[in-house]
Order: structure tokens, then C-alpha cells, then sequence
DNA sequence: ATGTCCCTATGTTAGGGA
């Protein structure tokens, strides 16, 4: 099973390029984040064509999740919003089932700059996954948790941590709301795979568009797969694709691919 | 210090968001 997240950062403006990555890579599952259009404007026809059917929760101009699924592989007891909040209308949490395994495509806010309200609402946001990933795993299915956190975990994940410090995507109390998840007992994939190494090869999934951040390799690593332990004991690999930032008009992201066995850990004694 | 790209609309340029 092959599975993959992308913040295509609208996705029309994107769509020439996401159809050729998807008939390159032929992932089972792509998770898109900030489409940027309504639920009805989505390029359901395009994906169609490629054997793509498309769950998505669309917003104006603004957020906005989709999960591509390709056939014959069904989408089951889809969810189309985060628990926790009724009152909350940013389109950016979306679940469903797919292969016995529970699947969700996530937004999570920015939160910059941290002295306006948006920076409380990303706490509160984070919160409510918190409380609801409880739920997920305590149904014992394998849970994969896919999109854009806007987090950046360690260090080693951002160019220069230092310049970082008090970004909303690095402030120690962010950080700590992203380890709560990881204390449940979630598993960065893409870490569980590629250990962090003094001198070793950064890794990033965003670059700015802005001040040269790609042709200097100057990224951020804020896109992430957080599996269960059942997930994370089918975990076969984890990558990001640097190809498709480096392409004519691209997303500020690039897609970080999963994929897992179809069974996990089996005795030898039994 | 700045650098970009994409969206919307009191729309063909400006402002917001990232």
C-alpha cells in the first residue's frame, strides 16, 4: 500500500502536475491539503480519468483537504471534519476508512503571527486532534494521520533553528502540542525510517517560494505521516520526493510517500 | 532588508495568507 501527502497550494493551479505525478507514481492513496476552492469547483473529471475517486471538504479561496483513492479500492464511513468544534468552518481535517485502515488528511493552522488569535486557535486545533486521535486508537485499527502539521518537530528540521525560535511553527509550546501526539504512542514515520544524523543529509518537505529558500536548500520539514503501532508495525518505507518542488510552477511542498506491508509483525513461535 | 505565488473582489491592482 502506497499513500502519499502533498499541500498543493491550490489545487487547479496545480493540476497539471499532480496528474503527471499520480501517473508516474500511481500511489493507492493521495492526501491533498490546501486546495484552495469550493467542495464543487474540485478537478473531480481529471482525477476520475485516472482512476482517482476523490473524498474532499473544499473552502473558498482559503484551506481545504481532498484524499484521492484509487479504484477499485473503496472509501468507507467517511468524516468530513475534526471533532470538537461545531462552530469551527475552516475546511482542514478530513478521515475515512480504506483497507481496514483508518486515513486522514489534515490541515493544521499556521498560527502565525503568535500575538493574533490564529495562534490560539492552532492550540486549540492541536488539542482537538489530540483528544480525538485518543478515540482512533482506541479502536485498534491501524491509523495513519497524513498532511501538513505545520510543525516543525526538531532542530534538524529547519535550516536555521535559531531564526525559528518564536515562529509559530517552532515555539517550544507548539512543540510540545506536537509531542503530546507522539506520546500517545504515534510514530513519525518518515523519522522512524531516516534517523536524524549529526552532518547528515537535511530533510525538508516545504521550501519557501521566497528569498531563494529552494536553490539554497533552505526548508522546513512540517509535512508528516504519524502512524499507530499497528500501522507502524506494517511500516515499510518513508520518503519525500524532492522532484516535484523543483518543477515550473510548484507547490511551496513537496510529497512525503508511504508505504506498508499488508501484514504486520508475525512470530516466529507461532 | 528583500526576494514569491495564489487567492478574491467595492476587480485589470491591492491586500491577505502562507
Amino acid at each position: 500500500m502506497k499513500i502519499a501527502t502533498w499541500n498543493v497550494n491550490s489545487v487547479r493551479a496545480r493540476l497539471p502536475i499532480v496528474v503527471d505525478w499520480l501517473q508516474t507514481e500511481r500511489p493507492d492513496v493521495l492526501l491533498l491539503q490546501e486546495l484552495k476552492c469550493e467542495t464543487g469547483a474540485f478537478p473531480y473529471d481529471a482525477l476520475s480519468a485516472l482512476e482517482y475517486q476523490a473524498l474532499v471538504v473544499g473552502q473558498k479561496a482559503y484551506n481545504g483537504v481532498a484524499a484521492l483513492v484509487r479504484r477499485p479500492l473503496e472509501i468507507e464511513q467517511p468524516l468530513m471534519a475534526l471533532p470538537g468544534d461545531d462552530g469551527d468552518v475552516q475546511a482542514r481535517y478530513l478521515e475515512f476508512t480504506v483497507a481496514g485502515m483508518r486515513l486522514a488528511s489534515l490541515y493544521l493552522p499556521n498560527g502565525n503571527p503568535v500575538e493574533s488569535d490564529k495562534y490560539p486557535y492552532k492550540l486549540r486545533w492541536m488539542a482537538r486532534l489530540r483528544d480525538h486521535a485518543v478515540t482512533l486508537l482506541a479502536s485498534g485499527q491501524p491509523v495513519i494521520l497524513g498532511g501538513d502539521y505545520n510543525i516543525i518537530p526538531e532542530p534538524e528540521d529547519v535550516y536555521a533553528p535559531e531564526d525559528w525560535r518564536e515562529d509559530a511553527l517552532f515555539r517550544l509550546e507548539s512543540r510540545t502540542a506536537y509531542r503530546a501526539l507522539l506520546y500517545l504512542g504515534l510514530t513519525d514515520a518518515y523519522r522512524a525510517r531516516h534517523p536524524a544524523e549529526p552532518g547528515g543529509e537535511p530533510a525538508y518537505s516545504f521550501w519557501d517560494y521566497q528569498a531563494g529558500r529552494w536553490p539554497r536548500n533552505q526548508g522546513l520539514r512540517i509535512d508528516h505521516f504519524l502512524l499507530s503501532p499497528q500501522a507502524a508495525d506494517r511500516l515499510d518505507s518513508c520518503t519525500i520526493d524532492r522532484q516535484p518542488r523543483g518543477l515550473d510552477k510548484a507547490s511551496d511542498h513537496t510529497p512525503v510517500v508511504l508505504t506498508l506491508r499488508d501484514s504486520g509483525f508475525v512470530s516466529a513461535y507461532s
